[in-house]
DNA sequence: TGCGAGATTACG
DNA sequence: GTAATCTCGCAA
């Protein structure tokens, strides 16, 4: 399921849009690195509700971080998005990154979680939005696939998630192996 | 009611 | 390396 994610789109209602390259599967109850893992709180409400709507979460108490859900209502399931390739609206990308713009690259734009979500605009209005949603007024985020091939099975790495302490037996992240927007080196 | 840990990042 | 300072679980 989370792998499948690896290659959509990622697009805002002003034109920002990202590739995925980067994410990792977090489940319920029986998942102990999951925010789901010990039952529905206010922040995690979401993750309990219809799959393709966006949970979105304040971390540190610093940034945000945005997971796509993937579980039917009632089963939490999510797949957190830790980096993507930017595609399209990098001048808006820019701006929400950085206010010196000299000596950074756009490779770094949407690598991280936090950083993703500053670029595209992602905050707490958005937790819960529709990303499915196809309608002439739809939600400011869409997740598409566009007609771009995914990448090949044998392109694809897995591994521990990133920044738990629990769970890491499960390899539960999934990227483009050797893509240069990942939040992690290899 | 308070404290420690956490799906992190920017800046010295 | 460290500060930033939110949410939650658990102890008191």
């Amino acid at each position: 399921m989370a792998p499948d994610l690896l290659g959509k789109l990622l697009l805002g209602a002003d034109g920002r849009a990202g590739r995925i390259v980067e994410v990792e599967a977090y489940g319920g109850r029986s998942d102990p690195a999951s925010h789901a893992y010990r039952g529905p709180t206010r922040r995690n409400r979401v993750m309990f509700g219809p799959a393709g709507h966006l949970y979105v979460y304040f971390s540190y108490g610093v940034h945000w971080c945005a997971n796509v859900v993937t579980g039917e209502a009632g089963v939490a399931a999510a797949v957190l998005l830790r980096a993507l390739d930017p595609v399209a609206g990098l001048d808006l990308m820019r701006a929400a990154r950085w206010t010196d713009q000299k000596r950074q690259v756009d490779r770094d734009l949407c690598r991280g979680p936090g950083r993703l979500c500053r670029a595209m605009g992602i905050g707490a209005a958005h937790d819960g939005v529709d990303l499915c949603d196809d309608g002439p007024s739809g939600g400011p985020f869409r997740l598409v696939d566009d007609g771009t091939p995914p990448p090949p099975r044998s392109d694809l790495g897995t591994g521990p998630r990133i920044g738990i302490s629990v769970g890491r037996e499960r390899l539960w992240r999934f990227y483009v192996r050797d893509h240069p927007g990942l939040s992690a080196r290899r």
